[in-house]
DNA sequence: GTATTTTAGTACTATATAGTACTATTGTCA
DNA sequence: TGACAATAGTACTATATAGTACTAAAATAC
């Protein structure tokens, strides 16, 4: 008899939660023309800017069909630019803007706000377990995925 | 100097690429009408059926307006039906159908199909243990989100 | 060197998600 | 018991997310 695991169902609703804490932090802290979703596009070309959407499809983990839609969008409020590959005419670079760059700042304080709520009551030791774990699931996942497609 | 912790950005990604899966998985047993948002207020209903809304807020950690319109479909497609809590008449008792009855069975073999993928590779301690995290950072965040808002 | 396949991205459409503002019912307290 | 506050849910609106079907460019095969 198989134990009964819900490992998904909790990712699920953290997810849910996180995000609604995290679009209200972000608008105490004045940040009010960007929420997590976008930010997550934006976190990603903080590692690495100038870089195609296919990139990113790899780094945010989200479709490119969503991507489409919410660099549009980004790039409405002014927080990414698109511009043609030369060498690869397929290719779309996507690139922060001065704005974006200037709100990293900002960002990060309230990530590190959000960091303390989500690991509240738990040791360096367990978070960096857990972190492991995450990880090392998502690789999972991200190869069935690309596997199965 | 602060640890970089990415655990939000983590579950986020990993939510997205197995709400994929899990949507692809559905489709292939033949469970078309049902999609994994859906199915997560089905199954907390298989758990505890006949509640209120406000208790699925609870349960599946959707807003209630996100609840009010996804009811509106399971309604359609016939999965759940509403009717008046006589005793208290601001509340409306959600209830599983038999048609989402008579599911279970086969929704619960695309569950454990999708454990497999999520923790491949990991021992049932390591998976205990991860559960046991997820768990204590999802109430963490909601006690969180009940106290600010 | 053309024909085919693969890669990169978008347009369109449908559903998921949540916020704001609202109605109706119940609870509270002077 | 009547005014006010709290609770439960919905209507409306905006954005996030992804699938299907498409175009264009590059890579590959013969």
């Amino acid at each position: 008899m198989q134990k009964l695991r819900e490992g998904g169902f909790l990712v699920s609703k953290i997810k849910q939660v996180s995000g609604r804490i995290f679009d209200k932090k972000l608008r105490e802290h004045q940040i009010t023309d960007l929420n997590t979703g976008q930010g997550r596009i934006i976190f990603s070309l903080w590692q690495k800017d100038q870089v195609p959407i296919s990139e990113l499809v790899i780094q945010t983990a989200l479709s490119k069909t969503t991507l489409t839609s919410m660099l549009d969008r980004l790039e409405q409020t002014e927080y990414i630019t698109r511009k043609m590959d030369e060498k690869d005419k397929r290719k779309i670079i996507v690139s922060l803007t001065q704005k974006s760059k200037s709100l990293k700042e900002q960002y990060e304080a309230v990530s590190h706000e959000m960091i303390s709520v989500f690991y509240e009551g738990l040791s360096e030791e367990e978070i960096d377990r857990f972190e492991k774990t995450l990880n090392h699931i998502l690789l999972s996942l991200s190869k069935y995925e690309e596997d199965y497609k």
